[in-house]
DNA sequence: ATTTCAGGTGGTACTTTATGTCAACTGGTT
DNA sequence: AACCAGTTGACATAAAGTACCACCTGAAAT
């Protein structure tokens, strides 16, 4: 089970480390360690968040880079970043359609796999007159720890 | 038409300074200024952008005093902080169902009034063990003057 | 294997956005 | 007109993101 996952993330490693090349960027250390946290999580980390986990691992990995790196990522497709109500970036690697579901109490944010939600299609004609490229559906709730807990915690 | 604009943000007006009193809040200076400018915009400022617009009106308005005061209207239901992928709050006094488009390039944030879009249910047991309580719809695109410039504005 | 250099990084400084604290003030009630 | 719980202003600080520039490195060419 556990070496499934191990096995998942490394295919999901590889797919990006491709994407990556293919988008003519050069594989740095620091890179391939971002795609790394990138394809193992699936809580969404904020920037911050992934420096605190790689900057023991990546000796004098800079917090700027971390920044610039998923900018990068974001910028040519690898990455997106996810809508929440939250002053905070956080980022996903998975660029298939899901969904988002955003702790009210916490802030946590976990995925919901269901395509029983995608829409058919998308705004055509608004009256703002925006272009439409894609969406996103963020649901709001609260997850299992703040349902037991009625009180705060950090994501 | 002017004038029915005028009309409609001034019967929405009321309706929040109703809402405040509902939740028994006092009506203070400084919270009747954020309503009016509340009711009046359509694109969903930040706490800093309500500052701005409302600090040379209000004397002695304090920025803390403006996050402080969102903060409330979002706890008791009032106003909304919209979802959105940028890094700030951005807030909306109008609670019925309706959706948003963010421009990719300046981040200007408009509204989307069709219940064509609108969900029929919300998920009810997700595998992560979150309930859910509402959702949001988030699309993106490019805004009318982002459309015709290739390049960057402020919003 | 060595050289080369466009692209990438580290470190510092800085801005923007948001929160914490507490004495002083005020809306609404008595 | 006096009271006081709730609210505000001012200041300090934290968290999140951006700008700048000298130096370094991945990977292509030789």
């Amino acid at each position: 089970m556990n070496s499934d996952l191990k096995q998942a993330s490394s295919e999901k490693f590889r797919r990006l480390e491709a994407g990556c090349r293919a988008s003519g960027l050069s594989l740095t250390h620091q890179r391939r360690a971002l795609l790394h946290c990138l394809a193992q999580r699936s809580d969404h980390p904020t920037a911050d968040q992934l420096y605190d986990e790689l900057k023991s691992d990546v000796g004098g990995l800079s917090r700027t880079t971390v920044y610039r790196i998923l900018d990068t990522f974001v910028r040519v497709g690898l990455v997106s970043k996810i809508s929440s109500p939250q002053a905070k970036a956080r980022f996903d690697a998975d660029m298939g359609r899901h969904h988002h579901i955003v702790c009210e109490q916490c802030g946590k944010v976990a995925d919901l796999f269901d395509s029983d939600f995608n829409l058919r299609g998308l705004p055509e004609n608004n009256s703002s007159g925006f272009t439409v490229h894609n969406y996103e559906i963020t649901f709001n709730g609260l997850c299992p720890l703040c349902q037991k807990i009625g009180k705060e915690n950090e994501s």
